[in-house]
DNA sequence: TTATACCTCA
């Protein structure tokens, strides 16, 4: 028979996992209250502690505001509330993701109670109303407080920071009684939030009770104004003072400032270091490893998570999906994510964009569709990963149909993204007229994107004419964009203009401008390799390139002839060859075929689309070596497999 | 004090 658990069980159970720090998962919160409504013994002696103790675990964001349901449940078991549950109550409304409505609903029940306001529960409320940004409310309350300590006005610095009120916020730090270093670290955030890093950096300096916190706040703040050459200095001074947080900063910060590969190098230091890496580490370093396409990095990670060294949250399990997204593993980012328990906007992105990048439109859509099923409210974001994965698979239809319904269906306003992403899908499915009536209507003025992406369509589609008034447009916004050149250039070639094309070439050195160079990288024996276009310098160049001849001679006696399309300039046919079979994406192909073992899958990932040239060659590689090739470009995934590619030759 | 998704032209 199964032992009945009793109040006090129940009690000092919670209180271990408190105690503990262990954060019980929602079941086993609802089993237990489901044991109290139930166990009629234990429901007439529960008491205020019990409940409170149950509010208290439930404090997580995901859990959806648990909290609330387990106060009402409590109110209608005649247990009273006391001033702890209250205070418990606003904490737990202060983490909670959305918990705006639910402090207020707390608030509303200490009024209609006649709870008196003493200090806990009043700076409860304050750094509730702080944390939702609801600054009148937060100020309100502080006005209203008889006596303020340092706790109260530490929080109102904080809130008013946390709105860009970094005016008020030092007036009120300048007349307070009594500092401690909670106060100066609000106002030195408070300046770091408000961009304003010279003042933060004065108030880091006269700081005379520096502690770990002032220095990651500093640090941050540096990060964060986009001066890691600084940041990194500060960080560096610390020596062995650092904590896990500092770590994250540094990472993190260099993460946000795209600079993902000196990311991983600190992570490297970090560990040589002995400190324990957090959630927060492997979130950012995720991110890293799914802009450098780095696959192994990331697997690495998921074991040592799934090793149970970290939790598993809403947050990590959406930097995973996106990993595995962006690493072209799009299965395994699946199998995540059906098992997240909560997901949130983010993830379903993660999900939309992913899809769309591996060319499964009407998955994505599907997705979409799905999302809308599940509450989750679509967001700018999502239209453009809806809208590009529309695009990727030509899915005209479905494309307008999604953009003309984001106001009126879903409240999102179309940004420029967004009518981006339009004209591209037009452009690219030969409406030529239909997306340049679009750049006309737009209620924004189109930037060099958007018209980019018209003059690419009539690039494929052969459209000259369209073309020369296209690229006056973005001559006009930017004559230094070299990108725009390079454009014009190829559709002269395609047309053998070759003068015109000397022309093009001349602008381009006159006016001093140049390409974005094409990079391309592989992971092999967890290094990046990285191989840009013409570039010689890589220690095995002499051997790749011996490898590449045979390759050319392989690929010649299939039939395929090097440099028919994409090279631009009116050069010779040797020329030609030599200019394609530089390419970096081919270097990369190359070099993962020399260095790694037979039947292993290839992963590149490179900076710029994909070129007509390399993407045929690719194919018959695929098949002459019998290898998976899989090649991330700027925009989406090619798998290629036995001569085939899964984009079916459309990108 | 640290944290995830953004792309549409090159």
């Amino acid at each position: 028979m199964k032992l009945i658990p009793k109040v006090r069980d129940l009690t000092s159970f919670l209180t271990n996992l408190h105690k503990s720090n262990i954060k019980p998962k929602l079941e086993l919160l609802q089993q237990i209250h489901a044991q109290i409504l139930t166990n009629i013994d234990i429901q007439s002696n529960s008491t205020s502690s019990l409940w409170n103790l149950l509010i208290r675990a439930s404090t997580e964001p995901s859990f959806n505001q648990q909290f609330l349901g387990f106060y009402k449940a409590m109110l209608a078991q005649n247990v009273s509330p006391d001033k702890t549950t209250f205070s418990v109550l606003l904490r737990a409304a202060s983490a909670s993701a959305n918990g705006a409505t639910s402090g207020e609903v707390v608030h509303c029940q200490i009024l209609k109670l006649g709870f008196e306001f003493d200090l806990i529960l009043q700076t409860g409320l304050l750094d509730f109303y702080a944390k939702a940004g609801a600054l009148e409310s937060a100020h309100l309350v502080f006005t209203e407080m008889p006596e303020r300590d340092v706790v109260a006005n530490n929080a109102m610095i904080a809130a008013l920071g946390k709105n860009g009120n970094v005016g008020d916020a030092r007036k009120l730090f300048d007349e307070m009684p009594e500092r401690n270093s909670s106060s100066w670290n609000s106002m030195i955030t408070a300046y770091c939030k408000s961009g304003d890093i010279a003042s933060a950096r004065l108030t880091f300096d006269f700081n005379p009770v520096k502690d770990l916190v002032s220095w990651n706040a500093i640090i941050d703040g540096y990060c964060k104004s986009g001066q890691l050459m600084v940041a990194r200095e500060l960080f560096d001074r610390m020596g062995d003072a650092k904590n896990a947080v500092t770590w994250n900063t540094m990472i993190s910060g260099y993460v946000q400032c795209t600079e993902f590969g000196k990311a991983v190098t600190t992570f490297q230091q970090m560990q040589a270091t002995n400190t324990k890496p957090t959630e927060v580490t492997m979130i950012s370093l995720l991110s890293a490893c799914a802009h450098l396409g780095a696959l192994d990095m990331g697997k690495w990670i998921h074991a040592y998570i799934r090793r149970g060294n970290l939790k598993l949250d809403v947050v990590l399990g959406n930097a995973l999906v996106d990993m595995y997204c962006k690493c072209g593993n799009i299965e395994t980012a699946l199998d995540i994510f059906h098992e997240l328990p909560t997901k949130n906007v983010y993830c379903w992105n993660s999900v939309v964009i992913g899809l769309g990048m591996h060319g499964f439109g009407d998955e994505a859509i599907d997705a979409f569709v799905k999302m809308e099923r599940n509450g989750v409210k679509p967001d700018g974001v999502t239209f453009v990963g809806l809208l590009s994965a529309c695009s990727h698979s030509g899915l005209y239809y479905e494309g307008r149909r999604y953009f003309s319904e984001m106001v009126g269906t879903y409240g999102v306003e179309p940004g420029i993204e967004h009518y981006g992403c339009m004209v591209d899908l037009l452009g690219r499915g030969g409406f030529l007229e239909e997306a340049l009536e679009l750049i006309r209507t737009m209620p924004m003025s189109p930037n060099n994107v958007v018209w980019g992406s018209l003059l690419r369509a009539c690039q494929i589609h052969k459209d000259t004419e369209m073309s020369k008034q296209v690229m006056d447009h973005l001559l006009m916004l930017d004559p230094n964009d070299g990108a725009n050149y390079v454009f014009l250039s190829n559709i002269y070639a395609s047309l053998n203009r070759w003068n015109d094309v000397a022309t093009c070439r001349r602008l381009m050195i006159e006016n001093g401008v140049c390409k974005t160079p094409g990079c391309s990288s592989i992971e092999v024996d967890n290094n990046v390799h990285e191989f840009i276009a013409g570039d010689t310098s890589h220690p095995h160049f002499a051997r790749i390139n011996v490898f590449l001849d045979e390759i050319a001679k392989k690929l010649r006696v299939l039939g395929h002839e090097l440099g028919m399309d994409s090279v631009l300039h009116d050069i010779d046919e040797e020329e030609k060859e030599s200019a394609v079979r530089y390419h970096s994406e081919r270097i990369a192909v190359a070099y993962g075929l020399m260095s790694t073992p037979r039947g292993k899958p290839i992963r590149v990932v490179k900076n710029l689309r994909a070129c007509t040239d390399c993407h045929a060659a690719i194919k018959l590689i695929s098949k002459l070596f019998s290898r998976e090739i899989t090649v991330r470009d700027r925009s989406r995934f090619h798998h290629f497999r036995d001569g085939k590619c899964s984009c079916k030759d459309y990108w």
